[in-house]
Parts: structure tokens; sequence; C-alpha cells
RNA sequence: CGGGGUGUAGCGCAGCCAGGUAGCGUACUUGCAUGGGGUGCAAGGGGUCGUGGGUUCAAAUCCCGCCACCCCGACCA
């Protein structure tokens, strides 16, 4: 086995496989479908959650936590959402286990069945709407606003790691309005939200728009969403937000008393993201040495690496990186050493670029005598010798991590432009999806039967509506010629 | 659930057709040299060959059953 990873022009698939397991993100767990997200990946995500978290709580919302198991009879109340999510329920139907006759193996005991089976959570809807009912009376109990995080369960049929999982970790956002005004105002903020964390902090940027009927969330009016590109021109959807409208108040019964007097059911949205944006983040990136990380959510941002003989020598190097640590801690920098003797430079630093650690520092007995460091930055692959004599290592380092995040973002930016084409006919489409891949912008007379049409054909789908009133332009479906009201984006997805 | 495939060391695989003492790469352990881009050489530990049965003097290998997993399709954040 090559100790190189699979090219990523070569099998994108197996390269975003061996990148997961080798830069020690996630591995497949032996229960089926799940994943083990390792401790280094998942500093990466609690790194996106911390910011997440911050920015809702920004936006007045507060964290609770509610059941992991729904009984069955809730997921039915709203016909549209158990239809949507009927298929890939995992159902509890005993609560005990007891020894098999023969002693040999345990077995679910016959007798323990339950009443009413519990599904496990594939959404909340049902469990928080159930219990909304008894915290809205009136309309000073509204808004309520809130977020909870916590782990899903969808019995998908095929899953990869990251992209889609049995079990997977996610924020969901759960919102109750006196005013479809409000509700709605709610849905927009949340997107933008979303967007403003996959721009700035992700360093990936996102298409905002509208799903189709076809694509909508099972029980929302309107569902909204960021949409990203990856490298290799598939889409990826990123977060959604959805308008509730008054679907879930209704069947479960949540009303309240109006400022006027009168009775209402209340107006409702939801909103997630999950650990998906994790591959989002590696697959918008990262290249044929591993991961890439934006500054801003990588758990190390600065690694240390001594180059040393003897112990001697260690000692100096010890000395000097301290110094340049205790420069850099207190400006916010994530920095660390990594002296360890079990392990040599060059191993170190293709570790660490497998990792996606934005910048290495290299210490060696030729920096000691000249007072230099040798700064190599993740992004750009490039290495330069600094004169410690002339350069402030904090201004130079905040700079550095500055230029990568941006640098990061341009790269991703170029990409999705470069991978975004109009086009305006049948011919056109289905060269441009074969060849070259990426969104593709073109007119649909808005029928959900020409969007199936397209999909089976081409297995293509809309990713949403960009909400981008630029896209705004009359013109014909590249299927059928109909009327069209403006261009939407199709490409294929993940 | 349909179609195809695979189960042999932690991981990746060869061996099976033509039955005869269990192999390779990597990882791991030890020693020596090495150390500014995954270091080299040497030695060593580790396997009820998925599982149950059958054929045979002898089964990883042939035959029958079962189980598990993977890929392609339907489903999907």
């Amino acid at each position: 086995m090559s100790k190189g990873l699979p090219k990523r022009s070569e099998d994108y698939s197996l390269w975003y496989n061996e990148l997961v397991k080798r830069a020690d993100l996630a591995e497949n767990s032996e229960v089926r479908g799940c994943m083990v997200i390792k401790p280094y990946g998942y500093s990466i995500w609690e790194k996106m959650q911390a910011q997440l978290d911050k920015m809702f709580k920004e936006t007045g919302h507060d964290n609770a936590y509610f059941p992991l198991f729904i009984p069955k009879s809730y997921l039915s109340k709203e016909a549209s959402h158990v239809e949507g999510f009927a298929k890939e329920c995992a159902v509890v139907t005993h609560y005990r286990l007891k020894n098999s006759e023969d002693g040999k193996s345990v077995i679910v005991d016959p007798e323990a069945k339950l009443e009413e089976e519990l599904i496990v959570r594939p959404t909340s809807e049902t469990v928080i709407w159930n219990t909304y009912r008894t915290w809205i009376q009136s309309y000073r109990d509204l808004p309520l606003l809130v977020n909870q995080w916590a782990n899903v369960v969808r019995w998908e049929m095929r899953t990869r790691l990251f992209l889609r999982t049995t079990e997977f970790l996610w924020q969901e956002g759960h919102t109750a309005h006196a005013t479809k005004k409000e509700a709605m105002e709610e849905t927009i903020q949340m997107l933008n939200v979303y967007a403003e964390f996959a721009e700035n902090f992700m360093a990936l940027p996102v298409v905002k728009g509208v799903k189709s009927a076809n694509e909508r969330f099972a029980g929302a009016e309107e569902t909204y969403c960021i949409e990203a590109m990856m490298q290799d021109g598939k889409a990826l959807q990123a977060g959604t937000s959805h308008f509730l409208g008054q679907n879930f108040a209704k069947a479960f019964d949540v009303k309240f008393a109006t400022k006027e007097g009168g009775l209402d059911h209340v107006w409702g949205t939801s909103w997630g993201v999950s650990t998906r944006l994790m591959g989002a983040l590696i697959m918008a990136h990262s290249d044929d040495n591993g991961l890439v990380l934006p500054p801003k959510l990588a758990p190390i941002q600065v690694i240390i690496v001594p180059i040393f003989r003897d112990d001697e020598e260690l000692d100096a190097i010890t000395a000097k990186a301290k110094e340049i640590m205790n420069k850099l801690i207190p400006l916010g920098i994530l920095v660390r050493f990594d002296n360890r003797d079990t392990f040599k430079p060059g191993w170190k630093f293709a570790e660490y670029e497998l990792k996606g650690v934005p910048v290495r520092i290299a210490i060696g007995p030729r920096d000691l005598g000249k007072n230099t460091l040798e700064i190599a930055r993740r992004d750009t692959l490039t290495k330069e010798t600094v004169d410690l004599n002339e350069t402030d290592i904090g201004d130079f380092i905040t700079q550095l991590i500055e230029d990568i995040q941006q640098n990061i973002y341009q790269k991703a930016f170029n990409l999705t432009k470069e991978k975004t084409t109009e086009v305006n006919s049948w011919d056109e489409f289905t060269e441009v999806l074969e060849n070259k891949g990426g969104f593709i912008s073109a007119h649909w007379d808005g029928s959900a039967e020409t969007e199936e049409k397209i999909k089976e054909l081409t297995k293509a789908t809309i990713r949403c509506i960009p909400l981008d009133l630029e896209m705004e332009e009359e013109g014909h479906c590249v299927l059928t010629g109909s009327f069209s009201k403006g261009r939407v984006l199709f490409a294929k997805a993940y």
C-alpha cells in the first residue's frame, strides 16, 4: 500500500474515503451504516458547533433537549411529514431481553412487547410541537425560539462517511410565531445565518435558494437551502431552513390567544445543519496531500516541528519554540509544539498536511544560528524562511492566517463560479452535465413532471431556485420549451 | 427487495481452478545506523482461513446449507 493518498482526479470517492480515514476524522463503525467520529474529526465539529451556537444565541435562540423516542402516533399526525419519513425509521418494539433456552445467546423477550412502538427520531418536529402545545397559551408566550443539539436516525439504504450515515449529529431549531410574516422572517434569518457561517468560517461559498415542491421538506410550506459546489462538480445541500406555515400547529393543536382576544394557530419554522457540513468542508478544499482546513475552524492553527539530532539540540529548539508560543498564544492563535522523538520530521510534515493544519513552523539547528524559521502554509504548499530579527512573529502569523482563510475562500469561490454554466437548450444541458458537471443554470417550466423527467433522464435535480435577483429573467424551459419565470440551478448532488 | 461480488494476521491482499505443514505488503515489537519531506537494514510476535455439515488418509482449496459485508439500482440531510 502506498503512503500517499489516492489521486483526487482519478477516483474522487476513493480519495474522499481514504482522506477521511487517514486524516483521523472518522471511520465506518461495525454497526450498520453508522460512523465513529474520531477525536481529531470531532474537535473540528466542536469548533463548528461553538460558532453556530454563538450565532444562534446572538439571534435570540436558546438550547433545549427533547426525547430521542417518538411515539408512533405522533409521527402520523402531520400527513405529508409521516409520508416523507416513514420509509427510513428505526422502530423500537420491545423493552427487554432474556437468555435463550439453550443459554447460549440473548433474545428479545416476546413478552416485553410495547403497546405503542417508539420511533427513534428522524427529526424532532412532532415531539417538539406536541410539547409546544403545553408551552404556548398566549401571544405573550411568543415568539418561542428554541434550538436542540442532538443525534437523529434515518435508515438510509446507502451510507457515506459524514455525507449520509444512519445516525448523525445535528442541530435543529424549532420556532413558533404569532404571525406568518414573523415566521417567514425567521426562516430567512436562519438561512442567512447558515450562509454567513459557511462563507465566513468554512470558507465555503454557497447559493441561497428555495427548493422546488419535489425537494421540499415533508411538512413544510417552503424550504430554503444553501447549496455548495464540490470539487468533483457535484452539489451538496449544506443546510435547510423551513417555513412550516401552520401545518404542525394544526396537527398538534397549538393555539394561542391573540392580542385582539381571538384564538389562532401559531406559525412555525425549523432549520438544521448536520455533521454533513464536515463532508462539505473536506470535499470543498482538500487536495492530494490531504485535508485543507480554513484557519477559523482548525483545532490546531500552527504546528511547530523541531528538527534535532540529540537532546541538546532539542532543548535549544524547545526554548525557541516556547518563545514563539508565548507570543502567539496571547493572540488567540492555537499553536502546538510537537516534540515527540518517536516520529521523524518528514513523517510529521506529511502527517500535519494530511490533517490540514494551516501553518507549519519548522525549527532546526540552522535556524537557531541565524535566528530564522521555516514557515510553510498548507493551502499553497509553499515555504519561506522568516528572519526573526526583522519580523514580529505575532503579526506575521496573524496576517498569514487571515490570508489563508481568504485564499481558501477565494479558491472555492472561483471553483463554484467556474463550475456554474448557463445553458439554453437541451443539447447544451446534457452536454455540460456529462462533460463538465457543476451547477447548470437553466430555464424550467415550473412543473413537477418536467423536474421528474429531467431527473430520470440525467440524474440531475433542481438544487434550488436561487434567491439572487440577477437570475430573474423570463425564458423557455430547456426540456419542454414552455414559458419559464426564471432560471433555476440543476446539478447532480450528494 | 432485484442484479453482481467478497469473506485468509489490526488494515490491504495472494493462495482455491489442478487438495499435501499458512503466505505477501503494511502496521506492530526489538537492535543498529539515520534525522531540513512519510529513513534504511536486520531480527521478532501475531491467523479456530466467516460459519455448520459432507467427501477424503488429508480441505483455506472440492460439494451442500447458513451468516455477514461490499458494489450497482430503488430511498436520501
